[in-house]
DNA sequence: AGAGCAATGAGAAGCTTTTTCATTTGAAGG
DNA sequence: CCTTCAAATGAAAAAGCTTCTCATTGCTCT
């Protein structure tokens, strides 16, 4: 019972977040955790909803300052949007194909905690993309 | 003598060129490094230059390409261009009042490329950023 | 079921960045 | 120094991505 999860953030249950929560959920336990809004209308309109592309923005920034999904950077300048679950990782990002793994590395995560306080800084977060050509990419051969 | 800066990038000696390449390192040296695309067209307005900000934008990706700046996507949607001296780091922004202060970490790096490494990746580049809140923000109060 | 406030949809607007194209400029050579 | 011509520039338009506006719709609570 999704619904739940709503109210528990303080959003008042309507069609369109259930229906976006829906997508998010099951793009992430099969083929990708990280959507585009544009993705996620995509999925939508395939679905058969008719949900307007501004309340795919609107709803999803309420579900990131309502802690249920988390906003990345990647390049390109749009933003993606991933389902909070599984706890903070990185990522790697294929250059060539745009495929994405994640990865946790408890030294770095020290580290980085250790260099902000000795900065003088208290932090609130952190991101770190690590760029490259995939194993698959790469056995495809170099020229494209 | 920049010009041979831009001649060694194999890039034409113009004025906008050389206007561009001044102010990117008369403000590293003082106030800033980290300069978007209209912070150096301004820059340029102030100093009586007539340049187009579409060269700007141009004239920025060629020196992004040419190896003279590195761009970073900071949060907010657009780009921030900084000249290359004294090789690679990584960031410290402080979500209040933007200051940025710059790190490098061996660990850190050794890390990184061992991760790419094991997930089969061939790393390109990578970059990090800790947002955090500075010490002077901290101690001008919570407030703001 | 009804009242009231929040949420939505469609389109306009906002921002950063890129593209188009006529005009200008720098590099090379006479 | 002057010519030549590809390359570079400026202005404006266009292209994304994202947010805003506002009339309409739909939850929630009674
Ligand atoms: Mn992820
Ligand atoms: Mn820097
Ligand atoms: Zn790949
Ligand atoms: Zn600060």
């Amino acid at each position: 019972m999704e619904s739940q999860d709503l109210r528990k953030a303080g959003l008042k249950v309507t069609l369109p977040r259930m229906k976006i929560l829906e997508i998010l959920e099951r793009s992430a336990e099969s083929e990708q955790r990280h959507l585009s809004a544009e993705d996620v209308y995509k999925a939508l309109m395939e679905a058969g909803e008719e949900i307007g592309l501004a309340t795919v923005y609107r709803v999803l920034t309420q579900f990131e300052q309502a802690g249920l999904v988390t906003r990345h950077h990647f390049e390109g300048g749009h933003s993606v949007f991933e389902l909070n679950a599984g706890g903070h990782h990185d990522h790697i990002v294929c250059v060539r194909c745009g495929r994405v793994d994640e990865f946790v590395d408890e030294t770095i995560e020290a580290r980085q905690k250790a260099i902000a306080r000795k900065a003088g800084y208290e932090m609130t977060d952190h991101c770190l993309y690590i760029y490259g050509v995939c194993a698959d990419c790469r056995a495809r051969g170099e020229g494209g």
